[in-house]
DNA sequence: ATCGCTTATCGTCGATTAACGATAAATGAA
DNA sequence: TTCATTTATCGTTAATCGACGATAAGCGAT
């Protein structure tokens, strides 16, 4: 069995801050539907929700600053899309976290 | 109308209350320990931390709020360790929601 | 140039977080 | 009982969050 390699603290702020983007209801509602629908609006994320569209944009803005999302600017309105390079970095790191086991003394 | 959630709301609220619990390094680090030494006591975990007791204290409540450690009074100290029930849970529920790939359209 | 639509930002409010020192409570030991 | 140790809690301060309405800014169409 492998032992648990031990986590650089870049690491570390980076899960706090991944997670810190994930720590409210509707940013994982946000997040699902980002990633099966691939790109959304605002504006259509605002029809899914039970909040207000400064709300929505403002959990947007939350989860833009933990790296999770992206947006681009197109006319007149905004497209998100997860970024996957935060999830593919951000995955395995959890994973980790969560499969240590004690060490046997 | 809302989105069609495949994900329970009980489980969006129990995914952010977990990942609020991990929405800081110093917490991070605090359930590596536990997840690695099984059991520490709070200052045990002062000494490995650059806070004050009462600091490091507060993150451990925080973390019992969210579900992920337990605390039993022995004694004169406290030993907390990590409740692996609620990692259990959390473990498949993120994966599952970071797994998930756009739909074919 | 103006209108209409979409989104970001501002301002506000109450609640919460994060940090610390100080202190109280609980327990084991002397 | 008294003392030392350990931890939880209180009080404080600054910062951030979460929600909203209102408003500004950008763009396409008329």
């Amino acid at each position: 069995m492998f032992f648990n390699p031990p986590m650089h603290s870049d690491d570390e702020a980076f899960l706090a801050n991944v997670c810190k983007g994930l720590a409210h209801p509707a940013r994982i509602r946000i997040l699902r539907q980002l990633m099966t629908e691939h790109s959304c609006t605002c504006g259509h994320l605002v029809e899914g929700l039970p909040l207000a569209q400064s709300t929505v944009s403002q959990h947007l803005k939350i989860l833009k600053e933990s790296g999770l999302v992206r947006g681009e600017v197109e006319g007149p309105r905004t497209c998100y899309c997860v970024d996957r390079e935060t999830v593919n970095r951000f995955a395995p790191l959890i994973r980790a976290l969560l499969a240590i086991t004690p060490e046997a003394s």
